[in-house]
DNA sequence: AAAAGGATCACCT
DNA sequence: GGTGATCCTTTTT
């Protein structure tokens, strides 16, 4: 079943962890998340919410369960799932997938063919699951297009913590061990 | 090693 | 209203 809103409004990093082998859901496309990272508050240098303008990243200032989709790069969109109190502004960066349904599609739009190379990275799976602005601010506790589901996750594996990806500018936060993956998959951006 | 390319922001005029 | 700098990346050299 998908999530409750209470599932997300909870502390970033348990909720990181939590969302791995989780199934993401959007339209025919669904995928195992096998890496995440959690951003947490305005003290957190690499996150939006300390050096952006509150309009701009106001989905991470409102309930958790809410998804934040921002462009970057020219080229990129990137996917976060909003956590913890409204007055807390944090979030999930969804960073890589195993892609599970969809994948005809998937090959399509990445203009690939190898498996590996269609959803292991953050940049990667929106292209490949074409999700775009548009896709900012959904309710994915409420939403049939997208969301995320715990009925076929996979279970019993083990967890890697590691520092985050892309974010020396972060000062005193770039060393956090804020970053998840799944042991032994092949289906993570780094490890 | 670096180009790609758009959105955003701080700062200037 | 314009400029320059920066960016939670990917791809190709």
């Amino acid at each position: 079943m998908k999530h409750t809103r209470n599932f997300y409004s909870r502390d970033t990093k348990d909720v990181a962890k939590e969302l791995l082998g989780m199934v993401l859901v959007h339209g025919y496309f669904s995928g195992y998340i096998t890496e995440t990272e959690a951003y947490i508050g305005t003290e957190d240098k690499a996150s939006h919410a300390s050096w952006r303008k509150k309009e701009t990243c106001f989905p991470m200032w409102g309930p958790a369960g809410f998804t934040y989709v921002y462009f970057t790069y020219g080229m990129h969109h990137m996917l976060n799932i909003v956590t913890e109190q409204p007055e807390l502004p944090a979030a999930v960066l969804i960073r890589s997938l195993e892609p599970v349904t969809g994948i005809d599609t998937m090959i399509k739009n990445r203009n690939t063919e190898n498996v590996q190379n269609l959803t292991t990275g953050p940049g990667k799976l929106t292209q490949a699951l074409g999700i775009d602005k548009s896709h900012n601010n959904i309710d994915i506790t409420e939403s049939d297009l997208i969301y995320i589901t715990n009925e076929g996750a996979l279970e019993n594996f083990g967890i890697v913590t590691a520092t985050r990806i892309g974010i020396d500018y972060a000062e005193e936060h770039k060393d956090k061990f804020w970053r998840y993956y799944i042991k032994d998959n092949p289906f993570v951006s780094r490890t």
